[in-house]
DNA sequence: TTGCGCAAAATAATCGATATTATTTGAAGA
DNA sequence: TCTTCAAATAATATCGATTATTTTGCGCAA
């Protein structure tokens, strides 16, 4: 019996290697993925790799060609405008709903996740975003609606590889990004939906706005 | 060479079967489903199958459990809430941009759309509800906005299914939804978004209610 | 030179079988 | 009679190989 060096199913560890080399960027947008190439690189057979490709189609980080095997997702100024839209939109909705279901153990859940998120400033790049994503999924987690949580999710994850793709996520770690997220912990904490909607919202607005520029030029491949 | 009896490959004809099957009860809420009962079934090999309920898994109908299979996902009235909910407000947002980016082709399309369906009245259900999806995906689908196009047509797809397993599909083609649709219809076509929006979002309120009430009893398994 | 068609190679999709993992069954002991 | 443990069973997950499809590359003819 030898332990297959991490948990889960090979299938899960092939979706999330796979998921994670397409959010940086380690595999370019457009680029074909040949089964056999990752099978090795994996170190795996062909059915977890074709199953993990599966589930990234339906996250819209990976397509299917007819019979012609997977690609990754495409990006463009378009994608990338519907994703910060649509963002805006069902965040708003979870953030609003949260709050108005707000409880003691919410609170603290959100106070901890952006200490968490805080502490690991200075940490790996990949910690750091783990901690990021978490804080901003915990601010919406408690709305109940883990359909919405899931789309919320999805997004998300669009987006993020956006930022690594223009490779500006350093910038964005230093950037007084730390305000940002204060700002919307103290409202939400408070019970402010308005105020933390805003500031949310805004968020994203001013690092999509930055984006935004920057795609017009030739971040693309 | 034999023709595989239907096009595409052999695990899109597995996708839409089981999606099929899940979506009209045949296979019940919470089902396990067996990776070698549906490979009989559909006359193939286990690798299709297992690729298309990883399709199914991203779309909220199936649920895979760690390392035990997979199973259809439950029905609760928690969830349906949810999804009534969602869709209301997705649809809300898809019609009013739809509306707003109106064009004499799309305008065409959705006329077409609704006489396409109306004209299906009376054939099989199958085929009508094949044609009132499309109608009311057609009324969206001018937003311009695939991910926001693919939610809703998710959600239109689970909400259909508990439709289905309350088993009222015959009343709900015979009861004076015809007058809905074509309310729906001419106001999208005048663009007056407000009456539109008003219509559909009473239109899937006044089933929604309908079908809460149902479940409010035992129309689970 | 360019376009066409056919053959060869590469790749994807699928299958059948094996290994692995959960679940059930049944017997022994308390 | 109930609990516990272990073997048997059943089902899943994975692999290696086969089959089908697409792409590539070459030769030939216009």
């Amino acid at each position: 019996m030898d332990i297959p060096s991490a948990d889960g199913s090979a299938t899960q560890r092939a979706y999330r290697k796979i998921r994670q080399m397409i959010v940086v960027g380690e595999l370019r947008p457009g680029e074909k993925l040949k089964i056999d190439g990752l099978r090795e690189r994996l170190e795996t057979g062909a059915s977890p790799i074709r199953e993990a490709l599966s589930l990234l189609t339906s996250d819209n980080l990976v397509e299917r060609l007819d019979q012609r095997g997977f690609r990754t997702a495409k990006v463009s100024a378009e994608n990338f405008a519907e994703i910060l839209n649509l963002r805006c939109t069902l965040e708003d909705l979870a953030l609003r709903e949260s709050i108005a279901r707000a409880t003691q153990d919410w609170e603290e859940d959100i106070v901890l996740a952006h200490h968490r998120m805080v502490r690991s400033k200075d940490s790996e790049q990949e910690t750091f975003e783990q901690y990021h994503k978490a804080f901003h999924i915990a601010l919406l987690s408690n709305a109940e609606s883990p359909i919405l949580l899931k789309f919320c999710s999805q997004l998300y994850d669009l987006n993020i590889r956006y930022r690594f793709l223009a490779g500006s996520t350093l910038n964005y770690q230093r950037r007084d990004v730390s305000d940002e997220h204060s700002g919307i912990l103290a409202a939400a904490v408070a019970r402010d939906a308005d105020t933390a909607s805003e500031k949310l919202l805004n968020h994203y607005k001013t690092t999509g706005a930055f984006l935004s520029g920057l795609l017009g030029n030739g971040s693309l491949s």
